[in-house]
DNA sequence: AGTCAAATGCAAATAAGTTTTCAATTGCAA
DNA sequence: TTGCAATTGAAAACTTATTTGCATTTGACT
């Protein structure tokens, strides 16, 4: 029940008008990953890039010795992977299947297609990348400026996106860690504090949000 | 003499064709700031983007609590400020002058002629955009997985890009803390850490790369 | 030479986060 | 229900970086 995401993932294919979405997604071929299975490794050519129908998917990078760097979670109705595929240049970021999940494809032929039908795609995608790089800034910025509780409460936001209060967010606390950029045992504190001031309740393997406003409160103050 | 830059300045301009990058210089208005003047602030609508021609520019945010998060130090010979311009969107950076320095506006009329005179103009910004992308990514990556000396050794490889050895990077520890993203203290400390090695020599304002092969060598190590 | 602001050096106290280890809990599946 | 692996909780020692305050050095400008 993963959605909005902090970067990487972007609401492009959601902000196509509604006839053209349909057609796009009715053209792409579906694919399946089991959870943990890899999607695509840094160094691969990308000749495509994935729109999420269901699942989730880990957008990150596995260095050599096994820590991993989380850019993003991406969620159902998101896309992925825009960046290489149009830069022309190989994957720069793994991607692997935060669950089972339910892609589709999007490649040379079907981005053809939707260009021919609409125009404004190109502007579009442009507007993508450069959102997407804003968002990069804001996770530096944010890294550097903000505390670990705070930065959860960014995160969390993000991956509940527009959701109402009590909005279920499928993530362990080692998901969360990676994502934040902190360990497990400072993920584990901060998401106590944060339930302590009744804004979250912390479950096996998901996080409830119970009061989005406060989060908001707790990132700006 | 700073040069090249961690992100958000590319070489977009010198990937050009010779005759076409000469005589997008030559249309391209002049402005000077001085040092410490603001070029562009966070909201400002991007009517333009920057082409360095001398002197150094400071791209990042100054938060509300006068804190400054440092995401590139720009060089003459690099622009900045494609991002907001081709996405058509309002600043998401600060710009301030490091120093004296002169700059060549491109706005749209500039980018018009520049595209009609080159048809690949188009895709190199694209790549140049998903460049900065990737560099982003790798700020984050390495300001969570390396240690202060490693991305010490790292920014300054990249400040001094391509020279040769005896580099003088012009730069106080407080600008080097800043793009770091740590106190100054600590970039201090690092600082002396590598002299200590016989990789730099810190100076009063600068910096003198020794030897680049061993700072290269401490960030895979 | 003398002045002054900017830049650097230094040290102690403090804060924040990591690492490691082990126990307790949860949920799934046999 | 029982076993089991994944997940969470908790504690202590450790490492790293920040903060603060002040002294010193440097270089530009009189």
């Amino acid at each position: 029940m993963t959605t909005a995401s902090p970067i990487a993932g972007t609401g492009f294919v959601m902000a196509l008008p509604e006839t053209v979405r349909a057609d796009l997604l009715a053209r792409g071929k579906r694919r399946y990953f089991d959870r943990g299975q890899i999607i695509q490794q840094r160094g691969d050519p990308a000749r495509e890039f994935w729109y999420v129908e269901s699942g989730s998917v880990q957008i990150g990078r596995y260095g050599m010795d096994g820590r991993l760097t989380l850019f993003a979670l991406i969620g159902a109705g998101e896309t992925f992977g825009e960046l290489a595929f149009l830069g022309e240049f190989p994957r720069t970021v793994d991607a692997i299947a935060g669950s089972d999940c339910q892609l589709i494809r999007i490649g040379d032929k079907e981005l053809q297609s939707l260009m021919d039908s609409d125009p404004a795609v190109t502007r579009l995608l442009l507007k993508t990348m450069a959102l997407t790089v804003q968002q990069a800034f804001n996770l530096i910025e944010s890294s550097r400026n903000l505390s670990v509780p705070q930065r959860l409460a960014q995160a969390l936001l993000q991956l509940c996106g527009d959701q109402q209060d009590g909005a279920r967010i499928m993530a362990t606390q080692q998901d969360l860690a990676d994502l934040v950029g902190v360990s497990r045992v400072s993920l584990g504190k901060a998401l106590a504090g944060l339930e302590a001031a009744g804004m979250i309740e912390p479950g096996y393997g998901f996080v409830t949000v119970r009061d989005s406003s406060s989060l908001r409160a707790v990132i700006g103050g």
